[in-house]
DNA sequence: GTCTATAGAGAGATAGAC
DNA sequence: GTCTATCTCTCTATAGAC
């Protein structure tokens, strides 16, 4: 009985290919939308079933949701570990860092509009719906920093460039764009992609302490 | 009947002061919550009043939230405004503006909330609830770059580098301390700030070809 | 697995008293 | 100006047929 083991997914084929359309549509939506505006009807239309067929696959839209931030922010955190724990230089693997960041958010659309959505949502008090997804983060930045081989340049916050890398990333694709209408501004023209990966890898390496 | 005139507000003292506090109220909900996740009710309750005691004030939420957006960039574009064309070079005034815009967004929370919330939901496409409010912006842009005296090296990116003033400054203002749960990170500490500002300050100074 | 039908809980807006 | 009371709509979630 060969078929009836079914990894990794544990899922039959349909029910897998329902469901991952519908984690597609909600994905574009709720970055789109937000969480709120989002309604299933909308969600259920996008993938062509109805309302109810949702909830046979996830159990509620809180769970929906949360599967869409666990697919995206996964998929970051997994490219993310490749480059950071290779064999190279502490630098050169923080800039390849960097560059994959700037990838992934330009690759995967949805990823700037629900962290700043989440971003916009967190306190430090309550746990954000963003917090479970982000603890595994942690435990990778603590081996890549076991592995640092120089020290850091004390008048620079790490903080801050982390803020300038991250933050300048997400408002350059997703937010000039609609901040300046009358530019035709394109993020994703190879030119500027350049310019800003340069710019942000000049960044991380003053705060290398590198010329 | 001097009393019977009425500047700027044109409105009773009474209906002044309640409408003043309904804004500040729904300032600081709309920002920590969103649009949608804010109701009338918590407003209210926050005023001290009845829901529909704010519709007499406000047509609708839509309004409410409008005029919150006005106030907030409003005020942002006077301060702005102030530093950006006054009697000192371009270079001089460019960097005064940079760190107008973080005292902002230190001094007023809901700025950096709402911005990050209005761009997630910005489309090239359909206006925003922002635009309106963003407009009045690029004539002051355009006054400011018609006194430059400095030409610009062609190997920078405007747009990246106001990317990363906006999105560096928000993310570490309103971002960075949810996202760092386990650092008790403050970014509102002076010391810190003062690293911001030094960062950022540096990236507008290679934009204007600087050393 | 996917559907139809419906229950039930908000939440915004309105009417009208005071 | 501010209130109480109510209307109405939207959207999630559930029940149960196929």
């Amino acid at each position: 009985m060969a078929h009836s083991v079914r990894l990794p997914s544990q899922r039959p084929p349909k029910a897998e290919r329902t469901r991952a359309a519908i984690l597609a549509a909600a994905e574009r939506l709720f970055a789109e939308r937000g969480f709120d505006a989002t309604r299933l009807e909308d969600v259920a239309s996008a993938v062509g079933i109805r309302r109810a067929s949702i909830v046979y696959h996830f159990r509620d839209k809180a769970e929906l949701y949360d599967a869409v931030l666990a697919d995206v922010l996964g998929t970051l955190r997994a490219r993310l570990e490749r480059v950071l724990l290779e064999d190279a230089p502490f630098a050169r693997r923080i800039e390849r860092a960097v560059s994959t960041w700037i990838d992934e958010v330009v690759a995967r659309p949805a990823l700037a509009r629900l962290l700043l959505r989440e971003v916009a949502d967190g306190t430090p008090a309550r746990d954000s719906r963003l917090a479970p997804h982000l603890r595994p983060f942690f435990p990778l930045v603590e081996r890549f920093l076991a592995t640092r081989d120089v020290a850091l340049p004390r008048d620079v916050d790490p903080v801050a460039v982390a803020s300038q890398v991250a933050g300048g990333t997400v408002f350059f694709v997703a937010a000039m764009p609609s901040l300046l209408p009358g530019l035709a501004f394109d993020p994703l023209d190879p030119a500027r992609l350049e310019a800003l990966r340069r710019d942000l890898l000049g960044a991380v390496r003053r705060l290398l302490g590198a010329a």
